[in-house]
This record gives structure tokens, C-alpha cells and sequence, in this order.
DNA sequence: GTGAAAGCGCTAACAG
DNA sequence: CTGTTAGCGCTTTCAC
């Protein structure tokens, strides 16, 4: 009701004890040389007033305000929601609050969110980048407070970084279908394009590296086109869905969140082709339905709650104090294979589509960056 | 690199701008009456210095820390994803940061959850309450705090609550089945259960009521067996799966949230059972899977964004003061129906279990409290 | 062992 | 219009 009953502070516990502020404040922080009737008088006076520490008073004489700040992409996409509770549940076995924002990976965002926890005074940052190159707001971030990157690297910022080996789990996915005879190759993703070769997201980058490098092992030369970038939460564009249903559409497809994974099996679905059938599909990340689908999706499985609970470690270890140099934390992806990857049927697979789609004009197919 | 450089304080913008602090002060917080010349010095100064307030200091005069708490049940729950998002969104729109707590529905967790967001100065709290009995620690929150409830009820409470209309939401699923035809409607839920006949969480008690309201009204006697609650996320329960075995199995099922469905999905296909034509699955919350996944599952979508932004809002404009009587949000969700229900068949459908599971001791079938 | 006093960064009086 | 002062709640010297 009384939205202005001020909590007690200190002094009043002082006074009920009918002591010293300092003897009491020493009383509360568990600190020794205090006689142990006065320390029983201090600690029964504070429970029965109902005393706890203000924790804005206490983190402005000691700069530490028990914080960290969380800036993700996007709380709605599984992996960065598993990430997010593993974060927060980690933090606060260690006595430590979360303060979210996401970005959407937009730079600006992230800048804003970024200036928005320095100002709060946070005592660590864990950011999945949006950019591995535009880290200027971080390198400066640094300068008041530990950073530490989750699932994205960057180099430059030489901060500690914990990801899974996405070169390899590529590599590994990509070839999971060159074993089974597939030739088309195609790859999903929602990440902005930095080049025609590469994405602005680190992970990303390096994922559609490890799927060209199992091509060529493969003996296939990887074609730009097979690249199929969109834009955010909106996979594939027009022009990518149309090209299921060419004559020389791929026969299988790798994703690169789960997210992504869905928008391309409805695109595959709206042009007829059946999954695993006429088109296979693995896919990152181990979301809740990856299983219960039918088919049941392959994919690679990222240690999720552990990146996200290690990161948190990291972060709050360099808000002690910690000061050796950048550490990289490379954790265990799995590859599991479901259902939906199969083996190439149809050596020369024709356009099965019910009712083909007006390939769209190029001019369609900006890069979207 | 270097962790202990100071951020400059007000006091250095003051001395390089040569005036005063509370000039310097008023400067900065844009208030009238600082001479236009005076002002351009100091705007200077701050930005020369890099300067920017420290909340912590704010806070403290003010006893206003622009952020809200968010207790929520589970952020890996797109249902609870959705609305984080949406919730650190609108905030951060309105200048608030927003710290967050998963409780996974332990009313323990609840409850030093709201401890600390207090402790913390937060100016408001948003939350999904475990249990809409047990809430004095919302009741003592709500003497220094406003509290706004999401999802869940508490009317003891007498605070501000957005909801939708569970009970006549419920009722319209059930109603699709029945209207197809179906007589033996099965519920799957991971709340726990606080009587036979009601759990703890006030959103899956009205579902519940709702369901037996849409059966009565077809003529079908509910009977207690048919609401299996399950622990959570392990959704149903060895208990109910072997139950889909059975003679005199459910030919419907209604799901209280996306999760569950999945679990139940799982253990139908276990079962060897074919949705919809063995049986037919209405869930709760529109996930993001719904409409890709064979079949397309029918659903009671949520307005879960405005959901959170609106329960954002109203805890904002508690924190500036308002003070009129608790008010009631009631947003409208949306029956979609897809391919996952459908007219029940055989209109006495045996055991098609390819291996039969044997029915459990009714003692393992513990009401989970 | 314990208390008094100073001060963290900021703002709200109150003078000038 | 602007500067000085006091004090938010707490901890940390530094005396006693």
C-alpha cells in the first residue's frame, strides 16, 4: 500500500543495537574483531527490523555493482534463449544479477546496449558480437570493465571468447551430405552479408568457410549462389525459394540456426519437395522440436548451456580481478543424424515442383547489406 | 587494458568547464534557467570528458534506478522468450534496463528472486507467479514496489494483471474437438498439481476449468484421468504415455503449452500413434515450429508480445507514480485450426500399440505436489 | 573492540 | 542565473 516506507538502513540497525554504524556495518559484512554478544546484538536487531544492505550505496563506494550485462542477438531464437537462461542461472549462483537487451544484430544496437551497462556500472559484459570488425564500443567498453564473447569471436578485441569449433561442425555437416551422394549443396542463413564470401557474424563465417572446404574435399566447387543469405528472421528471400524448384536445385541444404531451419523447410514445403525425399536438410543447433519433427532433423548440436554458463564464469572471474591473458574456450559440438539427411535418390533430379515459380529477377537479389 | 581508470564524475565536467556542480548538474538533467553560453561550456566539457552520470549515484538520491525486475518461469519456453523479448524491448524504449530471474516454478526460487530485485532498487517487477495462494512476498514487495502480474492471477493480490481469457480460450479448443467429434479428450500440462482438480498455476487452472466446461457442454462427463500433469519439462509422465496404449485411449489430446506438446507428440509417436488420424493435439501458444511442423499443429495462439510490452507499460507507469485502482488487461488469442485436428474415425478405436506397454501401478501415478 | 568522520557522485535546497 | 552546502547509505581509515 505505502509505496514510501523507506526500507531501514544500517544506521537505524546501528541504533537499535545501540552500537556504532561501523560496528554494525562490520557485523554485516561477516568481517571478524567484533565481540560476539555485540555481533548477536547487531544481527538480531537487523533481522527484526528487516535489514538488507542497499546495494546502490554499497556499489558506489566500491565501483562493483554485482551486475553483468547480457547483449545477444535475439532472447526468441532457442540457442540464444538457452544461452540466456544458463547465463542468468550461473550469475546468480554467484551472486550476481542480469541486465538483457537484444540487438538483433544491429551494431547500433549493440553500441547503445553496451553504453547503457557501462553507465549502469556493470562489472562484466558478455556480447555475441554483430560485427567481428566493428568492436570499437567494446575495445572501449574494456577500458572500465571485462568483456567476454559468446558464440562469436573477434581477434582484435583480444578478450576471452568461448565458441564451439564451427569450422569443423561445418565441415562435418557439409560432409554428412557429400557421403551421401550429394552433389547440390545449398546454405541458409539469416546473417547480414559483409562480402559475397563472407557475413558480418564470426560464426556464420566461419561455418559457410567449413562448408566450402568439405565441398572441394568433395571434389565440388562451391558457387557463390548457393549461398543463400536473407534478412532477419525473414529466410529465405523470394529468390532463394524460387530456385527450389529449378531444374538444377540443390538436393540437400545446411542451415544455420534452427530458426533458419524452419523457414526453409516451409519454403521446401511451398515448392512441393518433400524432406528427406527430394531434399535433405541438417541444420545447427539442437532445438526442443529438432527431434519430435517429422522427419526428425539432423543437426549439430551445440553445448548451449555450457557455452553460456562458461562465459558467465569467465566474465566473473575478470570482475574479481583476474588479469591473465585472453582465453579462448572451445567446446564439443556434436553432429547427430536424424531423419531428414538421406541419400541422393535421383542421380538427375528434375524440377518436381506442382506449379513452377517465375525465376525472379536478379535485381531481386541484392546482397541485403 | 587499463580496468582502474575512472570514468569522469560531474565534478570534473564542473572544474574543466569552470562553473559550478550544480550548475554543471542542471546543465546536464536539461533544466531551464542556465545562461545559453554557460550551458555550451558545459555540454562541451562533458563531451570532451567522455562524461556520462552515474546512475548509482542517481539512484541513490533519488531512490529511482530505471530498471525493472522480470521473474519469469523460463526463459527457454518460447511462450516466456517472447514475452523477455518484448518486455526488455518496450523497457529499453522507455529508458529502463531490465534484470532478469528464471524460477522454473519453485515458489523458493520466486521468492529470492523478488528479494533481490528489491534489495536492488528496482523500480517495478513483472511476474508469472508460481502460485496464486502463495504470494506474501509479493504482498511485502508490493509495500516499496509495484508488482504487475503476467499470464497469471492473483486476485489477493489487487494489482495489475495481463492476461488472456484462459478459461474461454480452453473452452473454444476443447469445443474443436468435440465438434469433431472426439469423447475422449486427454490434457497434458507440466504444472504441478495443487488438488486433483486444480494446479498451482492460475492460467492452467482456468484451462482446466475451461476444458471440463467445453466437455459438459457436449454432453461428456470429465473424468480426473484424463488431465495428466506431469513434472517439469518431463512432460507426460511414463504413466500417461503407456496410457495412450490403451483400450480406452484418448482420441484427442489438448496441450497447455508448446513444450508439452512436443513431449506429447514424442510419446504418441512412441506409442505408435498417428496425429491426427490416430489422434488429434491442440496446444496452447503458437510456436514458432507450429505451422512448419507434419502436420501443422492447431493452436491457440497468444498475443504474447503485447502481452509483454503491455505489462511493461503498466509497470512503468506505476513506477512515475500512478496510483488508480488495479486494472485487468484481457488480450484476445486466437483459435487457429491446421492439420493436427481432425474428425475422429473409428468410432471405437482399439489398442494399435505395436508393442503393448503394460499399465503402471496406480502408485506411480503420485499427484506430484 | 569500537566509534567518529570522511567521502563515493549526485542533486535539492538555499543563498547570493 | 549561479555557487555553496548538505546529505542519500554505506564503508573505510583512523583514532580512542
Amino acid at each position: 500500500m505505502n509505496g514510501t516506507r523507506r526500507p531501514p538502513t544500517i544506521i537505524d540497525v546501528a541504533d537499535a543495537a545501540g552500537v556504532g554504524r561501523s560496528t554494525a556495518s562490520r557485523v554485516m559484512k561477516g568481517q571478524a574483531g567484533v565481540k560476539a554478544a555485540t555481533r548477536e546484538k547487531v544481527l538480531e536487531a537487523a533481522e527484526r527490523l528487516g535489514y538488507s544492505p542497499n546495494p546502490l550505496a554499497q556499489g558506489m563506494l566500491s565501483g562493483r555493482t554485482h551486475t553483468i550485462g547480457v547483449v545477444l542477438a535475439d532472447v526468441e531464437n532457442p540457442f540464444f534463449a538457452q544461452a540466456t537462461r544458463a547465463i542468468t542461472d550461473t550469475a546468480r549462483d554467484n551472486g550476481y544479477d542480469v541486465i538483457l537487451a537484444n540487438t538483433d544484430d544491429r551494431p547500433e544496437a549493440e553500441q547503445a546496449a553496451v553504453r547503457l551497462m557501462l553507465d549502469k556500472r556493470v562489472d562484466g559484459i558478455i556480447v555475441s558480437p554483430a560485427n567481428s570488425l566493428q568492436i570499437d564500443h567494446l575495445q572501449r567498453a574494456l577500458r572500465t570493465t571485462p568483456v567476454v564473447l559468446i558464440d562469436r569471436k573477434a581477434p582484435a578485441l583480444g578478450v576471452d571468447t568461448v565458441v564451439i569449433d564451427n569450422y569443423t561442425a561445418a565441415f562435418r555437416a557439409t560432409q554428412l551430405l557429400t557421403n551421401l551422394g550429394h552433389t547440390r549443396i545449398a546454405v541458409t542463413s539469416n546473417a547480414r552479408r559483409a562480402t559475397p564470401e563472407a557475413p558480418f557474424i564470426s560464426s556464420v563465417t566461419e561455418r559457410f568457410d567449413g562448408v566450402r572446404a568439405a565441398l572441394r574435399a568433395a571434389g565440388i566447387t562451391p558457387t557463390p549462389e548457393l549461398f543463400w543469405i536473407g534478412g532477419w528472421n525473414s529466410v529465405p528471400q523470394p529468390a532463394a525459394i524460387a530456385r527450389f524448384a529449378e531444374g538444377d536445385r540443390p538436393t540437400a541444404v545446411l542451415s544455420t540456426d534452427s530458426l533458419v531451419a524452419l523457414s526453409t523447410l516451409s519454403a521446401a514445403r511451398r515448392a512441393g519437395l518433400r524432406v528427406p525425399d527430394d531434399l535433405s536438410l541438417v541444420t545447427f543447433d539442437n532445438a526442443p522440436w529438432s527431434e519430435a519433427f517429422s522427419p526428425a532433423l539432423s543437426v549439430v548440436s551445440q553445448p548451449v548451456s555450457e557455452l553460456g554458463a562458461t562465459a558467465t564464469r569467465l566474465v566473473i572471474e575478470r570482475a574479481k580481478g583476474y588479469a591473465g591473458p585472453p582465453r579462448e574456450v572451445q567446446l564439443q559440438s556434436e553432429l547427430i543424424e536424424r531423419e531428414s539427411t538421406q541419400r541422393r535418390e535421383k542421380p538427375s533430379a528434375g524440377p518436381i515442383c506442382r506449379q513452377p515459380v517465375a525465376r525472379p529477377k536478379s535485381s531481386t537479389e541484392r546482397p541485403d547489406r
